[in-house]
This record gives C-alpha cells, sequence and structure tokens, in this order.
DNA sequence: CCTGAAACCTGTCTGC
DNA sequence: TGCAGACAGGTTTCAG
C-alpha cells in the first residue's frame, strides 16, 4: 500500500487524529510486543521493548516513504514496504471485551490512553528501527519532491546526471524520495514521457513538466487520501483517477489508444504507446 | 555505472 | 475442485 500519499495520510492521521481515533501524539507507550521478531530492524525484542516502554511520543512526521516518530528519547522510524499498514485500535471492542491481535498484526504498541497502535503487515517486509538519531536510517535518501530547493534546473541536472531508464531512476529513493510504482507510471503518462527514456537526455522543458507531473499526482494522491487497492482498504480514493496504472488494454484518456503493460526492472509498468514514445514523434514498441 | 535476477513473504486471482 | 503460475503499493544484494 505505502507510497508517498499513502505514508502522508497515515502520517496525518496519527499526528492530527481520525475520529474516533485520537492524535498519537502527546500520547506515552505503555508497552509494545513484537509478534514477528525480523520486523524489529536494528534491535533484538527485548531490547526493542524496554527502551520503547514508557516513552512519550512527541510528534509524527514523514520522510520519503518513511514514518518517523520522534519520542522523548530516540525516534521510532517505520517502513511500511509492500502491505504494511499502520492503525489504531481500541484496546476493548463495543461489547467490552478485549481486542484481539489479528493474524498478520506484527507489532503492537498498547497507548495510555487505551488505544493499540498495530503494525499489520501480511507479507512481512515492513521494518521497524529505534534509533538515536533519524540518520542512521535516512542518510542515503535524495531530496523529498516538494523540497523547495528542488527547481526544474536542478531536477534536470540531477536526471542528466545518470544514463538510467527514467522510471527506475525516479524509483530510486536515494535519487528521489517517495515515488513508487503506482505514481511513477501516473508522472511519466502526465508528463509524455516513455518509462524507458534515458535521463541523460530529458531536455530543460521535459524536466519541468516531469517534476509538475511529479507533485501534481503526489498532490492528488494525498487530496484523495491515498489509493486504497487489493484487500486492504484504508479509505483512499485515488484508485478511482488512476489514468494507466492497470488499465491495460482500456483507452488512454488523452488519445483513446490502448494503454499498455511491460515490465521494467520487475515491475509492471502501464503507459500509452501514442502519447509517451520511446523516439521523439513516432509510435514505438515496449 | 547500469541492468536484470533473486531473495525476503503471504495472499489472490486466472487458467487449465 | 485442485493446482500451478503470475502477480502485488518495496528494498537489498549480487552477477554480468
Amino acid at each position: 500500500m505505502p507510497e508517498l500519499p499513502e505514508v502522508e495520510t497515515i502520517v496525518r492521521n496519527l499526528r492530527q487524529g481520525n475520529p474516533p481515533a485520537p492524535s498519537i501524539v502527546k500520547t506515552i507507550i505503555k508497552s509494545s510486543t513484537v509478534f514477528w521478531k525480523k520486523t524489529i530492524q536494528n534491535l533484538n525484542p527485548e531490547e526493542f521493548n524496554s527502551k520503547v516502554e514508557k516513552r512519550l511520543v512527541m510528534n509524527v512526521l514523514r520522510r520519503g516513504k518513511y514514518l518517523h516518530i520522534p519520542l522523548d528519547e530516540g525516534h521510532l522510524i517505520i517502513h511500511l514496504r509492500m502491505s504494511g499498514d499502520l492503525t489504531l485500535i481500541p484496546k476493548l471492542n463495543k461489547d467490552g471485551t478485549p481486542f484481539d491481535h489479528q493474524k498478520h498484526d506484527r507489532v503492537v504498541f498498547l497507548l495510555e490512553d487505551d488505544w493499540w497502535l498495530v503494525f499489520n503487515d501480511p507479507r512481512k517486509f515492513g521494518r521497524i528501527w529505534l534509533v538515536n538519531n533519524p540518520s542512521e536510517v535516512f542518510y542515503n535518501l535524495g531530496p523529498d519532491p516538494f523540497d523547495p530547493q528542488l527547481t526544474p534546473k536542478c531536477f534536470q541536472t540531477m536526471l542528466n546526471q545518470h544514463n538510467r531508464m527514467i522510471k527506475p531512476l525516479l524509483m530510486d529513493q536515494t535519487f528521489l524520495a517517495g515515488m513508487g510504482n503506482i505514481y511513477t507510471d501516473e508522472a511519466l503518462f502526465n508528463a509524455q514521457i516513455h518509462p524507458q527514456r534515458t535521463s541523460d537526455q530529458i531536455d530543460y522543458k521535459q524536466a519541468t513538466k516531469l517534476l509538475e507531473s511529479i507533485q501534481f499526482v503526489l498532490s492528488e494522491g494525498i487530496r484523495r487520501n491515498g489509493a486504497s487497492i487489493d484487500w486492504v482498504y484504508r479509505g483512499g480514493e485515488f484508485q478511482n483517477y488512476f489514468q494507466v496504472y492497470q488499465r491495460i488494454g482500456e483507452p488512454c484518456p488523452r488519445c483513446g489508444t490502448p494503454i499498455k503493460r511491460i515490465v521494467i526492472g520487475q515491475r509492471g509498468t502501464h503507459f500509452c504507446p501514442q502519447c509517451q514514445p520511446l523516439k521523439s514523434g513516432g509510435e514505438n514498441e515496449g
């Protein structure tokens, strides 16, 4: 589930509260339980539990696709990877019985106001760190797509410094932090750039359009509370506004040509072969 | 430096 | 119905 807009949605809900769930800011973590050891990336579960116990949540932030929860001592950092989710569940069910943890709950935190902060993750790819300095996890990340320092000229220079296919480059978190498979396909469609175009041939005009498209699709994703697809539904609506992602064979919203799917870097890739030419001006193969 | 494949995992869907 | 295979919002590591 998690690209930048989905993580941003979760972060906002936890920081501001999402009625009836409260904000977790200024709440004390009473205890934690680890059901899947490997979810904790940098400590063993005993160390993790003892360091988290009685800590005060100071804020809920995002860096790229990471959730960043500063505590009064240390920083909790969470990456949801493919199937992770972070939700608040009341300690008691409506009938007064205690909430039972679910099959895919990997780590749970009991908060002082009797809510569970639950990290649920069917595929077990998600990871949690407890570190003294967030840079221990973030040191390698590229800029945020909304960073005001990231000007079109700067973006073009970054692109031209590499000789790579544009799609995998945009998804490289050391290049740009936050883009995933869905929003990359959508942004490249919006900018009318073929996903296999090489980054060193992107000119200023295209770089400008691409950066605008990235910011546009991410903003739209956030505005719709992210995308909810497959069996994990979290209230997001952006899946109803996809232009190309998972629309194989459907007419391109711009020109009507059937949307095509190819595989790039082991990822399904969706684009319009007419609007996103590989060579300038022409029809092209995938 | 760049690309592709495999690994880490579970669940769903499709086709035979 | 059963079963094999493809596929899924991500990242890391390794081979060529």
